[in-house]
DNA sequence: GATGAATGAGACTTCATTCAT
DNA sequence: AATGAATGAAGTCTCATTCAT
């Protein structure tokens, strides 16, 4: 029983998350049962519980996996000179990846987490984490509201949320109808981010 | 004991409906037993299969009143006269409702219903229904674009979408912060409407 | 609550008892419930009930009835003035009785019976009672021996049971082969009855 | 614990199949519950899953196993030389394995199943196969008249049927009453064979 | 580290029977 | 006498998890 390299080890758990991810994607997370995963990943049930200690763990291993991109998009974006550009690189970025067509079936996984996390504690903190990167964005708003550069008619903390809800309220929509017309919403979109972004103070 | 009125045949379904949907909200739709749902309706097993056939159609039961409101909300908003006005009496009509603390616990299954559409074809119908009233609105747009009330900048069905997109992602961060500032995200809300329906033609 | 007339009551039980024959032909026993009996024999399940207190009773009253004509079958054979004759008016009888159309499809609940009197107790002492009845042929046989008339290579006990035999496996071969030649059947069968029935004394 | 060996497999299937055997003969098909067949089985219910699909396969099963015996008997007594050996052969086999008293308690089985295939299809199809071995004798039957050693009298489908109502009836007769006089029975069974099988072309 | 047969609690559902009306 | 909604014990089967090999 020669112990696995950190790679191998790690080759393993990618292996079985992925196994569930598409497993979740197509049926679901609770029609989706150890086995299918097991078989999906090629391994035993032996050698998926040596991986992981059980299905509940899987799951948040999956959703944690889902977060990590937005993370990612929402930090690059932070970094940008001004908050107007910021908002407008953000939903490019965002946007971009929605169109790619490779990662729209697994997506739905996202909408099944969310659901999830409503009933589910443990996964609910990990959602919780990646809702609360829009708490990152706060303070970007804020100072593009004293430079002028964001529009002081709506708070701060309401305008991280509408910006959310259009992210979230397309993944949805995309979920159900994935043939939806993404340029179509994005030049809409366009027109809600020029409205909170003045060119002058308003 | 002889038959039942409409009435209190209806009074059962509704019971049992109810109860389900309280558990639904409470421990999710998967974690809710049968025996869960006769506890708390106060049914007997057999009495719940006198008026369901099994669990799944329970779920469409519940799935289905959750659309009934959204969709008593948009009818009545399309009948205003003019688009703008629509819109705005629209999306107050509806956040009124979001705002009402009863229904919040409640409206926690609708997220529920939502994944659960995208793996179970029968609930996909049902919950397509509601969202398929967003293009009962398309023509109210569309009549609002030609008449200059309505933005020319953006095509009606991506309009409607992110009209869709801005509540059902309030809705989903509600689920998530049920004290999240839901009069600040109205204010927000309405610039983005102002930006949507221009006072003059753009 | 007028008490209903003998008659009356008579009537009840009999379409209750047909109804149960009905289903049983067509799901077998168990697969037959009282909802089905109450649904063919147009009965509440309470008025059922009024009449038999459950299902087992109402199996035995159609095990009861199944095994009625064949006992007046033979009460109307052992009249007759000799053991030859009396077989071959008893076989001519029972297959004439075997070759009505109108009985074959209700005739298949008598294997059910004859299967389900292994199990139950109840209903083995009525198919008993109904089998017994070749104990009544023993003596016709018996003094057939005496009188030349029946062959005396063979006991009187084994003979009755292998002319019970011919019917018993007939009957079952019918029930899987409703088309089967019977005719062909009762000409191969006069072969053995003679063979047991010898002209002269053998 | 490493895959079975074929023959381990083999052993747990032939393992439950018994045990539902024992718990047929007992108290029925459907009396018997799957606890019932797992606590004689010595296995546990998902165990008994891993090996059948459910309920109805074990039966099957069981129906099948029942009918082997008697397909081999067939088998061997259609490979004598000439009809009149062969039929007194398969009935000497035929009886001798009757009188084995090891098997008469599981005998009853064979009836159960005989009911059951009357209103289950595939049971149907399983006891067909094995009464469809009469067809095999068909042959053997007409080259015996043709060569004289058969009654032409009688249609060689009656006599195959005949045959087998004496066989099958027999089984009923023991089945209620185990301690029937299986000796008398066949010496009875010998003037019907000879009657069949004439020394001399009749 | 890996295998995969086995475990067993518990889920959904059925259905003979009852009883208030 | 009859109705039929309601009861609830019991049945079949699933599946996350374990452990001997």
């Amino acid at each position: 029983m020669p112990r696995l390299t950190p790679a191998a080890e790690q080759e393993r758990r990618d292996r079985i998350i992925n196994a569930a991810l598409d497993c979740f994607a197509e049926r679901g997370v609770h029609a989706t049962t150890m086995q299918d995963i097991c078989r999906r990943s090629g391994l035993s049930p032996g050698a998926v519980y040596c991986w992981f200690p059980g299905k509940e763990t899987i799951i948040e291993a999956v959703a944690r996996q889902r977060h990590q991109h937005e993370r990612e998009l929402l930090d690059t974006a932070l970094h940008a000179a001004d908050s107007r550009t910021a908002l407008h690189a953000f939903f490019d970025a965002y946007f971009d990846w929605l169109a790619d067509p490779a990662e729209q079936h697994r997506r739905r996984v996202s909408v099944l987490v969310w659901a999830e996390s409503l009933v589910d504690d443990r996964l609910r903190s990990i959602v919780g984490d990646g809702i609360a990167q829009r708490t990152l964005a706060l303070d970007a708003i804020r100072s593009g509201q004293a430079a002028g550069t964001v529009t002081r008619h709506a708070d701060a903390d309401a305008i991280t949320r509408l910006a959310l809800a259009l992210i979230q309220g397309f993944i949805l929509q995309q979920a159900w109808e994935p043939e939806v017309d993404i340029e179509g919403y994005r030049r809409a979109l366009d027109l809600v981010i020029d409205a909170l972004t003045p060119r002058q103070a308003d």
